[in-house]
DNA sequence: AGCAGCATCAGCCAAAAGACTGAGAGACCA
DNA sequence: TGGTCTCTCAGTCTTTTGGCTGATGCTGCT
């Protein structure tokens, strides 16, 4: 009669308890265990082997889930690993993908997608919310969008909220080259001041 | 035998399910509704005025919970409102007491502390998270450093790489004004250009 | 060899932001 | 009543930013 095993992973007790009870409505779906950090999650996965991890990619203290992702891929386990998370965070998408991940919700999915997600990610399929594909989808359309090597560094150092005078001393190069790359960068994050940038480069990028 | 009703409002289902699983370990707790946005929340305090709002403060569309409370409080009604948030963002904080808020708690509070939140709230006793109230604590020994409530709401705009015309817009006072406020924040958060006190906001006050 | 992309720089001009001073209205408190 | 705080606004001046055009050297690919 065994369903599908699921360990839950994510640091906020509400969250794990909201996630039971709704999980606990479907007959095929059995939390068989909860963790609340990344450390705790491998510790889990090991005893229990279930079928799915459900995990969480901010977590307080400690191992992150990307982290955690990785570790499981690397003990080659064969659980099928779903982001549940709040932010829909183009690097945390492509990191969380790239770490090895099988689908991607955002805290706002309806149960029915949360259950489709999880039935899916045991027979292989990869599930994600329809907000995360669209973002997805559209960085694959427009290559115009990625930053070069340089552009990534110089807005890095633009979210410690740098001059363009600082900017340049920092990189070694003239205020005039500062702004060039900088015109590029509202370009492709399509923004038209640096407060803008920033602010977009903070949230989308998850930068900080 | 009626106990203590709550209205749960929050965007995330997970996170209504959670609390709602929690309290219902309580007997006198009695969760008598949820909503997902502020005017949902607005609409069924007033049909069934609970003792306590547990209220998110970052919700998706439409009104957010700062906006909330106020129209909450404008419309004297009595319940004690209870803020449940992920991030202890210090003008966040300043804001929804200035706005109202019995208390302050985090999504990784313990079930006790939520419990004696709730209980608190309604003999009018103030409860906040241990890390919150040390936020605030720490706040009183630097009283120069303290944003005003409009700075506040000033601030968290402004993370949104909004300009001064904008702010002026969205705020209805003039753009003079803005740069005033602009210029005290400044000055207590230690920084001297927007770019600079956008990277500190987010750093220092966790908002996003 | 030729082309595209990247990184570098200059100069010009308009717009935005910031520093400074001063000031009035309302709230709150001693 | 007087003092303090907060929020509001104005004007001036300097600095910074951003938009635009154009240009050079390097690399890698075809």
């Amino acid at each position: 009669m065994t369903g599908i095993t699921v360990l839950l992973v994510d640091d906020h007790l509400v969250v794990r308890s909201g996630l039971r009870a709704l999980l606990g409505t479907q007959p095929d779906l059995d939390v068989v265990a909860e963790a609340a950090s990344g450390e705790e999650a491998l510790e889990l996965v090991e005893q229990l082997a279930p079928a799915v991890v459900v995990m969480d990619l901010a977590m307080g203290a400690g191992m992150d889930g990307i982290d955690a992702i990785r570790q499981l891929r690397q003990r080659n386990s064969r659980q099928a690993i779903l982001v549940f998370t709040t932010y829909d965070s183009d690097a945390d998408i492509v990191r969380a993908v790239d770490a090895g991940a099988m689908g991607y919700l955002l805290k706002d999915a309806t149960p029915d997608e949360i259950f489709a997600a999880i039935r899916g990610a045991v027979q292989g399929k990869s599930v994600m919310s329809a907000p995360v594909a669209s973002r997805l989808f559209q960085q694959l359309r427009n290559p115009d969008e990625i930053l070069t090597p340089r552009e990534a560094e110089l807005l890095s150092l633009l979210t410690e909220g740098l001059s363009n005078r600082e900017l340049g001393q920092r990189l070694f190069i003239s205020e005039a080259t500062v702004k060039t790359h900088l015109a590029h960068i509202y370009a492709k994050l399509g923004v038209e001041t640096r407060a803008a940038a920033i602010a977009t480069a903070i949230r989308r990028e998850g930068m900080r």
